[in-house]
DNA sequence: GTGGTCTAGACCACC
DNA sequence: GTGGTCTAGACCACC
């Protein structure tokens, strides 16, 4: 549980599966796990996983067959759409985040160079 | 409350404290709300919000005088630190997630112009 | 209530309200009967009703303003494309009777005809 | 069940089996379902089933003999007067729903070959 | 009063 | 076991 998120938690449970498929957690073709399964893990009401998975059916990221579960798109398109979500989403977390602290573009790109080579030697 | 964050509680509440004093929510010199009010709005127990506001005052950005209440620090280097800290951390957010996705520096780079340029716009 | 409709209630609400909307029952601008009214009306659970219109203001024949209720579009092509859609609905029942009583296209416009005329006198 | 029929149950159970009988779901000759397991099949009273059927009795499309159970008649004009009323009563709905939209019958005409020929390219 | 969210729990079809 | 529907009832923000 995280401070601050105002949204209703299906809107943010299609974010987090939308991320789930986009980082490839969640592979093209896989079965994702079931309603209830879900809800268990996330902690919330199954109706409201439901919910959520009924609007990831709807961005075309998932296919749902009634008696054998729930799968991952393989329409390589849909998943790209949603990888350059995610990457836009956290561009612009960023970019808020630099100019409410009043930064130039300049610096942010600076920041993020230096960000992303500090990333790299701590692998 | 917001799915899939699994730090515990306290330390979610500094991260956010610390974000209200960087963008100037709260600004320096201000009193900031009491214990019990911050725990009435965030929905959580107030000896988690004592446990976080400690770490915040131990971070030199709040000063707490016994009977008058928190207030957040005038040491402008102090807040030009959280700051920076949180540019820092949108920015990893953005570099894990490009990188997460195979993005090169070049490309996230040119992606954070894109939607820095898109921010411009809307306003 | 029906016998032999086998499609969910929110469904056959969306054909509902689409088809007051078709014909003029509500009108361009009109503010529709608050959710727990029309759940009231039509004898089921508000929640039933909620899902329904969600998807009618998905359609884009209805607009939600939270405090202030739910108004009809003024989108005259939404409204076109919502009475075309009506007009196919029945023209498909009749066909489907049609075809499945071995009449031919011929014999069902005549039947048609038949009928049109019939109604004509009874006004 | 469905919403906004305000017909007795009753006589929507009338037009439901004449239904059957005329698109030779139920055959000339052929026994019926006992009462209470079509009052179990549709979730209404037997009572209200016995009545209806009782009513298509009257019109001679079923015949009850005591001990045996109901058939259905296998008088061949009864049959076709079932299915011209059927016929009929989608052509009036197809009527309705264009007159209320304000067709001529020259446009109903064309609507229904489209969606006539629609038909056939689907199978 | 308005729309909207969420939970608990029952129930359904399909296999 | 799977997804899906529906209800009852509580609660929320916004006005």
């Amino acid at each position: 549980m995280q401070i601050d998120d105002s949204r209703p938690i299906w809107a943010q449970l299609v974010d987090e599966f939308r991320r789930r498929i986009a980082v490839g957690h969640w592979h093209p073709g896989d079965k994702i796990p079931a309603v209830r399964e879900l809800a268990l893990e996330l902690g919330v009401n199954p109706n409201t996983v439901q919910k959520s998975l009924a609007e990831v059916d709807r961005l075309g990221l998932t296919t749902t067959e009634r008696t054998a579960g729930r799968f991952v798109t393989q329409d390589v398109s849909a998943i790209r759409a949603a990888r350059a979500a995610l990457a836009a989403t956290t561009a612009d977390g960023f970019a808020a985040a630099a100019t409410g602290l009043g930064m130039s573009l300049d610096e942010a790109t600076r920041l993020l160079e230096q960000r992303w080579n500090a990333r790299k030697d701590d692998q």
